[in-house]
DNA sequence: AGCCTGACTCCTA
DNA sequence: CTAGGAGCCAGGC
Protein backbone atom coordinates (compact mmCIF):
# COMPACT_ATOMS: atom_id res chain seq x y z
CA UNK A 1 0.00 0.00 0.00
CA UNK A 2 1.39 2.90 -0.86
CA UNK A 3 0.86 6.86 -1.34
CA UNK A 4 -0.85 7.12 -4.95
CA UNK A 5 -2.98 4.15 -3.79
CA UNK A 6 -4.33 6.05 -0.79
CA UNK A 7 -4.90 8.53 -2.52
CA UNK A 8 -6.78 7.28 -4.95
CA UNK A 9 -9.00 6.08 -2.85
CA UNK A 10 -9.48 9.00 -1.16
CA UNK A 11 -9.87 10.97 -4.02
CA UNK A 12 -12.89 8.51 -6.06
CA UNK A 13 -14.55 8.42 -2.11
CA UNK A 14 -14.55 12.04 -2.69
CA UNK A 15 -17.04 11.90 -5.59
CA UNK A 16 -20.21 12.72 -5.12
CA UNK A 17 -23.34 10.67 -6.34
CA UNK A 18 -24.60 11.96 -9.91
CA UNK A 19 -20.97 12.71 -10.76
CA UNK A 20 -18.07 11.45 -12.63
CA UNK A 21 -14.44 11.84 -13.00
CA UNK A 22 -12.67 10.28 -15.22
CA UNK A 23 -8.83 8.46 -14.50
CA UNK A 24 -6.68 10.81 -15.50
CA UNK A 25 -8.42 13.45 -13.09
CA UNK A 26 -7.66 11.24 -10.27
CA UNK A 27 -4.25 10.38 -11.08
CA UNK A 28 -3.71 13.61 -11.40
CA UNK A 29 -5.44 15.29 -8.25
CA UNK A 30 -3.53 12.31 -6.54
CA UNK A 31 -0.04 14.15 -7.59
CA UNK A 32 0.74 11.61 -10.43
CA UNK A 33 -0.73 12.79 -13.86
CA UNK A 34 0.74 10.20 -15.98
CA UNK A 35 -0.48 6.95 -14.07
CA UNK A 36 -4.19 7.07 -15.24
CA UNK A 37 -3.42 3.44 -16.25
CA UNK A 38 -2.33 2.81 -12.70
CA UNK A 39 -5.70 4.01 -11.58
CA UNK A 40 -7.32 1.50 -13.75
CA UNK A 41 -5.21 -1.07 -12.46
CA UNK A 42 -5.77 0.06 -8.45
CA UNK A 43 -10.00 -0.34 -9.14
CA UNK A 44 -9.24 -3.70 -10.73
CA UNK A 45 -7.84 -5.11 -7.38
CA UNK A 46 -11.24 -3.47 -5.52
CA UNK A 47 -12.86 -6.16 -3.55
CA UNK A 48 -16.52 -6.93 -4.79
CA UNK A 49 -17.92 -5.67 -1.64
CA UNK A 50 -15.63 -2.52 -1.54
CA UNK A 51 -17.74 0.48 -0.64
CA UNK A 52 -15.71 2.25 -3.14
CA UNK A 53 -17.62 4.47 -5.80
CA UNK A 54 -15.29 2.82 -8.25
CA UNK A 55 -18.11 2.77 -11.14
CA UNK A 56 -18.20 6.99 -10.83
CA UNK A 57 -14.54 6.60 -12.92
CA UNK A 58 -14.90 6.82 -16.97
CA UNK A 59 -12.15 7.20 -19.24
CA UNK A 60 -11.31 10.90 -20.88
CA UNK A 61 -13.91 9.85 -23.65
CA UNK A 62 -17.15 9.92 -20.96
CA UNK A 63 -17.14 5.70 -21.74
CA UNK A 64 -17.05 2.56 -20.32
CA UNK A 65 -13.37 1.22 -20.73
CA UNK A 66 -14.94 -2.36 -18.72
CA UNK A 67 -16.33 -4.71 -20.78
CA UNK A 68 -18.90 -7.50 -20.24
CA UNK A 69 -20.54 -8.29 -17.16
CA UNK A 70 -18.50 -5.59 -15.42
CA UNK A 71 -18.96 -2.77 -17.52
CA UNK A 72 -23.13 -3.69 -17.39
CA UNK A 73 -22.79 -3.09 -13.85
CA UNK A 74 -21.36 -0.07 -14.20
CA UNK A 75 -23.55 1.22 -16.80
CA UNK A 76 -26.44 0.01 -14.47
CA UNK A 77 -24.74 1.74 -11.29
CA UNK A 78 -24.70 5.03 -13.23
CA UNK A 79 -27.87 4.79 -14.56
CA UNK A 80 -28.96 4.73 -10.90
CA UNK A 81 -27.81 7.29 -9.91
CA UNK A 82 -29.39 9.13 -12.61
CA UNK A 83 -26.20 9.62 -15.10
CA UNK A 84 -27.95 9.48 -18.21
CA UNK A 85 -26.25 8.33 -21.50
CA UNK A 86 -25.97 10.44 -24.54
CA UNK A 87 -27.59 9.26 -28.10
CA UNK A 88 -23.74 7.52 -28.81
CA UNK A 89 -23.81 5.70 -25.45
CA UNK A 90 -21.12 7.82 -23.84
CA UNK A 91 -21.27 10.22 -20.91
CA UNK A 92 -21.48 13.89 -21.04
CA UNK A 93 -18.67 14.97 -19.24
CA UNK A 94 -19.49 18.62 -19.48
CA UNK A 95 -22.34 17.70 -17.82
CA UNK A 96 -21.21 15.08 -15.17
CA UNK A 97 -17.35 15.55 -14.59
CA UNK A 98 -16.71 17.08 -11.31
CA UNK A 99 -13.23 18.34 -12.64
CA UNK A 100 -13.83 21.38 -14.65
CA UNK A 101 -10.57 22.15 -17.49
C1' DA B 1 17.59 -6.50 -19.15
C1' DG B 2 13.67 -7.34 -22.82
C1' DC B 3 8.87 -8.15 -24.14
C1' DC B 4 3.95 -8.08 -23.43
C1' DT B 5 -0.22 -6.50 -21.27
C1' DG B 6 -3.63 -3.26 -19.58
C1' DA B 7 -10.55 -0.28 -16.11
C1' DC B 8 -5.33 5.45 -19.96
C1' DT B 9 -4.49 9.96 -22.68
C1' DC B 10 -2.92 13.20 -25.89
C1' DC B 11 -2.00 14.80 -30.60
C1' DT B 12 -2.84 14.74 -35.30
C1' DA B 13 -5.44 14.13 -39.41
C1' DC C 1 -17.12 12.99 -33.74
C1' DT C 2 -13.65 8.75 -35.09
C1' DA C 3 -8.95 6.29 -36.06
C1' DG C 4 -4.16 5.72 -35.69
C1' DG C 5 0.08 6.20 -33.40
C1' DA C 6 2.94 7.30 -29.66
C1' DG C 7 3.80 8.02 -24.86
C1' DC C 8 2.95 6.40 -20.47
C1' DC C 9 4.12 3.16 -16.17
C1' DA C 10 3.74 -0.81 -12.98
C1' DG C 11 3.72 -5.95 -13.09
C1' DG C 12 4.45 -10.54 -14.58
C1' DC C 13 7.49 -13.84 -17.10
Amino acid sequence: MNDFTQQVFAFVYQVPVGKVATYGDIAKLAGMPSHARQVGKILSNLPADTKLPWYRIVNSQGKISLQGERGDYQRQQLAAEGILLSAHGSISLRTYRIVTS
